[in-house]
DNA sequence: TAGATTGTTAATCGATTAACAATC
DNA sequence: TAGATTGTTAATCGATTAACAATC
């Protein structure tokens, strides 16, 4: 990162991914422009933090026309790499593994899912989605062999920082881990934990509130 | 919500599944207390964070000691309402909802499922985690006759906005949402919204500011 | 009591919103 | 050109951190 370029603060990347679904919402329904006003109505924000947001990156936008609803969807995508072809593999083919491996937004945001790992003799072998289960034994040597951007962690917890060391020794260079831990390594390597029991626990406060 | 109590802000909430989760494994580690330093340490946030985090629920500590981990972490499962006995209903058996079904944390948390419904024929009948699964016709009849008050929506996109107002129609007062589309309701229906590929592109982003 | 650590106020920092000149 | 809407600076708001008196 250049001296002059400020830092783009973490909220600022969260909130990509959605405005990035916006826009694909729009360019599905043909729609070629639109201001930030029009879009803040629509995803519930104020104009002003989506001209601010856009700006962390250069203007997209032109005045007195708005935003090219293409050309902003193909932006974001490549700001958040949905253009680098980024590998993914699934290690752990339990419920959680093989609801992701079938979950074709993946696919649709540019990633390919390239192999899935698990240890269980009655699994391995089988197909999901196209992509034969192989053992957890070969996982390095495939590692090895095949340049691996991403790991899907979906094993035990009891398993995940072994597997994940692994995946980061063997060249991995992001870990999207489903287990109930919280994965750190230093900070060449990008972890996001993902716990799906806390929304459900924010949407049970939520509802409490609403009761009072 | 009484005159002179503030309102705790989202982003407070939003962090309480993550105290609670750092406090249930203490807990399975019998330490009794901790402080608000060495708890900023494990969680990687600052003491002052913690003790303000506390303090907008009263205070649940005491000078000199610390916290005392197991009621510390008994009072914030009160907070979110995890001891409220809520039930859930899964509507779509698909990939997604037989793994959720499966997800034992989802118990662990307080959360009792109570039903699971789909509109394939060939799923209807079959027992996912020991629970039926019915018939998506028969839903309206069984919200009349159960109390449910979380629907988790796990159904294809095209569905999901009339399942939702169904299972609201008839009294569901949270609705977990994990089809391709943003839900909103009035405010005495909560939401949360989960998109499954955000973090993935998040996790894309970090890993290109990585590689410069 | 002395030491530790909270609860809470005050200071700082950062993010959001408002405003408007630039310009398409 | 006149109107619309951005890019961007300035003002406001809110969240985080620092500090410390209270107190166990």
């Amino acid at each position: 990162m250049s001296e002059n370029e400020k830092k783009v603060p973490t909220v600022v990347v969260k909130r990509l991914p959605r405005y990035y679904r916006y826009l694909g919402e729009l360019l599905k329904q043909d729609i070629k422009r639109i201001s930030s006003n029009a879009l803040s109505v629509k995803m519930n924000v104020t104009a002003s933090q989506i001209r601010q947001d856009f700006n962390y990156f250069g203007g997209f936008g032109q005045q007195g026309y708005g935003y090219n609803v293409e050309h902003l969807y193909n932006e974001i995508g490549d700001i958040l790499g949905l253009n680098d072809g980024d590998t993914t593999v699934i290690v752990g083919a339990g419920n959680l593994g093989r609801a992701l491996a079938s979950h074709d937004t993946f696919e649709k945001r540019g990633f390919k899912l390239v192999g899935i790992f698990d240890n269980d003799i009655n699994i391995i072998g089988t197909k999901i989605n196209g992509i034969e289960v192989m053992s957890i034994d070969k996982l390095e040597e495939f590692l090895n062999s095949h340049r691996v951007d991403i790991g899907i962690l979906t094993v035990p917890k009891a398993a995940v920082m072994e597997t994940a060391e692994k995946l980061v020794n063997c060249g991995v260079k992001g870990l999207m881990n489903f287990s109930y831990t919280e994965l750190k390594f230093d900070k060449d390597v990008a972890v996001e934990n993902v716990h799906l029991s806390d929304p459900l626990m924010t949407l049970s406060y939520k509802i409490k509130q609403n009761q009072n």
